[in-house]
RNA sequence: GGAGGGGUGGCCGAGCGGACUAUGGCGCCUGUCUUGAAAACAGGUAACACCUCAGACGUGUUCAUGGGUUCGAAUCCCAUCCCCUCCGCCA
């Protein structure tokens, strides 16, 4: 959520920073619901005051006065009005506020869409193949470790099941990716619920906006998780966190669930874009000072890992209007898959600035005496694991059809290779 | 799911229609004393909104949440949520 106050003094600077990513909202209803509010609370509390002093005046003496009370009696259906009116608006005006995007930091490179988007820096080479790398789907007919059929049967299109070695691979990479963050990067490891309430996903900013990409349990109101972002978002939701508290840094690993409906249509095989899907999601409470320097750190962590794994990516910086919703400044990390031929998204870090604060109530104290400020939020991925496995196995692939598992990880999945099924 | 009990300031805990402008204690901050610290003593200790150049002054709101009764609600009534105890069920 943007600051009203910043709307109200400076509105135009405001309208240039949402059209640089291609919103255009207007801000004139807004600046009239804000407007229209204080006038009401103004009002409002005027007629307490008068109400407060008057109620005591009764109390105090004797005997009791009809015609004030009548008066009072009044006031008080006049408070009430306002009261209403005040609810009313405000409603209407957070409704409004909560549509609007993130402002992007003004160096960020601007742009509508992905083909603005700079390429900041790669990392390794394509591996050499002397055969025609397959996609994993095809790698997959020989290793079933990934059976798509009994994903469809027991749960629809876009739902996979790992088997053998592919489960014991996925099972790996997570507790391989926690352990290195946990214990090399300073996070602390949180295991969330997957099922959060309305509110949760307001405050990352998942709704109202992107409901009809979530999952819904409508009898209690609860929502399926998309990413761990919005668990570690509410870690501290209205808390004044302490001097000295910060940075915060989170590890989780959750299940993520989305319903991938604007992208239907759209990769369709394979395990690149499915319903359900693993990720380990590194998260950061910073003062607003330090969130820029934090968001690289971010970045770097996520790097380590690609680079122990030996994945060949890119860093990208993303554009104003390639950005996401909450984000002020943001670097996609993509792996190279040999096999598809393509560039995988395995993770997006971002710098929400004081966004998502704002929204769940995340406040420090610089000082034991100091009024509370908002903190800064910052996220990204550590890594997706669809996508990882994904690069790792069209990276990997022998010609004969196995794939070699990189060495960091071969203390967790316990072999060195999978290897083909015998038919 | 059933039956009871309970949610008050950073924490503990009193208050149960009008001086609550929320007692007291702990913690925290400042000062005195001290070479320094501790102890002791004194003072101060919330958030949010409106107003404002301002974190000043002023006003209002906040005693789980939302309604209601009343001139006036932490206090009375209703609903909801959460926590605790017991029972049932269960990995």
């Amino acid at each position: 959520m943007l600051d009203i106050e910043l709307i109200r003094r400076r509105p135009d600077q405001v309208r240039a920073a949402l059209a640089s990513r291609g919103e255009e909202s207007a801000l004139e209803p807004i600046l009239a619901l804000d407007a229209r509010r204080r006038d009401a609370i103004h009002q409002g509390d005027e007629l307490r005051a008068r109400r407060n002093q008057v109620s005591q005046e009764i109390g105090r003496s004797r005997e009791r006065s009809p015609e004030l009370i009548a008066e009072m009696r009044q006031v008080g259906d006049r408070i009430k009005a306002l009261e209403d009116e005040v609810k009313g608006v405000e409603e209407e005006l957070s409704k409004a506020l909560l549509t609007l995007p993130n402002l992007p930091r003004a160096d960020v490179p601007i742009g509508l869409d992905a083909s603005a988007n700079i390429v900041r820096r790669t990392w390794g080479q394509p591996r050499a193949y002397d055969f025609q790398p397959k996609a994993h789907w095809d790698l997959n007919d020989a290793l079933g470790i990934i059976d798509f059929q009994r994903g469809a049967r027991m749960s629809g299109a876009r739902f996979v099941v790992l088997r053998g070695q592919g489960a014991r691979l996925q099972r790996a990479l997570i507790t391989w990716m926690l352990d290195v963050h946990t214990q090399e990067h300073g996070y602390i490891e949180i295991y969330p619920p997957a099922l959060v309430k309305s509110e949760t996903l307001v405050g990352s900013s998942n709704l109202p906006k992107f409901a009809d990409n979530l999952y819904h349990d409508a009898e209690d109101d609860l929502w399926l998780v998309p990413t761990a972002e919005v668990n570690l978002t509410a870690m501290h939701a209205g808390e004044i966190l302490e001097p000295g508290s910060l940075p915060i840094k989170y590890a989780a690993y959750t299940p993520c669930f989305r319903k991938e409906k604007t992208a239907a249509g759209r990769d369709t095989r394979g395990i690149k874009r499915v319903h359900q899907f693993d990720k380990v999601e590194m998260y950061a409470f910073v003062e607003p000072e330090r969130s820029d320097e934090e968001l690289q750190k971010i970045v770097a962590d996520a790097e380590d890992l690609l680079q122990r794994l030996g994945l060949h990516y890119r860093v990208l910086q993303l554009c104003t209007g390639d950005m996401g919703f909450p984000s002020a400044r943001s670097y996609d990390l993509e792996v190279w898959s040999p096999g598809c031929q393509e560039w995988l998204e395995v993770s997006s870090c971002s710098n929400c600035t004081d966004f998502q604060a704002r929204r769940a109530g995340i406040r420090f104290r610089r000082e034991a005496r100091s009024r509370p400020e908002l903190v800064h939020t910052l996220n990204g991925s550590g890594l997706a694991l669809p996508r990882i496995m994904i690069a790792i196995l069209e990276t990997f692939q022998q010609s004969g059809g196995s794939v070699v598992i990189p060495d960091c990880l071969r203390p967790y999945t316990g072999f060195e290779a999978i290897k083909p099924v015998e038919q």
